[in-house]
DNA sequence: GTGCTTGCAAATCGTTTGCAATAGC
DNA sequence: GCTATTGCAAACGATTTGCAAGCAC
């Protein structure tokens, strides 16, 4: 908890009680979770937690660059508090979300002298158990 | 537009003057539009169209393959006519979406065997104008 | 006590759904 | 005539906003 406490500091975050717990959320479980998740996860916990609290609080953390997001389904955003370059892949099957380690960025073409921040790569498919099963 | 009209009638998508329309839209505009975007633009010339109309018919194209979606943004879907493998560059200052072509898609790990259906990448950051005026 | 943080309620926005009117083979 | 398509209105769900109460330094 210590850790996360000093992490949160160092990028310029006060860290809250709300706050604290909700990058604990976000750095313990590898789900990548929607607001919605963490609010369900978390509101039993703190029985006065608010939506808008979590939301205010992803809003920060994205802004202040200790978690990420993940556009790979269209209506809904999730965080991923692994803010390293990976990709990730949408199982339309089972609906699970799985990480990808990618070795080496790929070429690209197109955007020279454009400032890179963010960097995704998203792909959708089958898993192996969802694929033998159709 | 006869070109248009056989290209759906391929993917078994029978062209009614709205779907041509709007399928026209987005070959030939090649700057991603939302659904909004193509309602907007195709209203003045179709008093009628409704919206539904547009997100029936944007549905329909990605399901028959004429059209793909692109999740960079995380509260808007934007389409695209040009399916092929490729990425896209959001600009977060001027919000302009940029074409990038991908040569050699990166080693990724993590999925053997599973079925790719779908493979984005996409990139923010600041385009060569926005990043000077910064 | 001043400013940041929280949290309720209402509003907003993109999208979907139910269903009746319409058009095309 | 039957089926696919259209389009209005209402519903929906994720997110944002306005604002008042609470907390921390």
């Amino acid at each position: 908890m210590e850790q996360f406490k000093n992490y949160l500091i160092e990028h310029n975050i006060r860290p809250s009680l709300q706050r604290l717990m909700i990058y604990e959320y976000l750095y313990k479980n590898h789900n990548h979770p929607t607001a919605d998740d963490i609010y369900s996860a978390l509101s039993p916990l703190i029985p006065t937690l608010s939506k808008t609290t979590v939301y205010n609080t992803l809003k920060l953390f994205v802004h202040n660059g200790v978690a990420i997001t993940l556009n790979i389904e269209g209506n809904e955003l999730r965080y991923d508090a692994d803010t390293s370059v990976h990709g990730h892949f949408k199982c339309k099957g089972c609906g699970n979300l799985f990480d990808i380690r990618i070795s080496g960025t790929p070429e690209v073409e197109g955007i020279d002298g454009f400032q890179v921040d963010e960097y995704q790569i998203n792909i959708k498919g089958y898993c192996k158990i969802c694929k033998v099963e159709k």
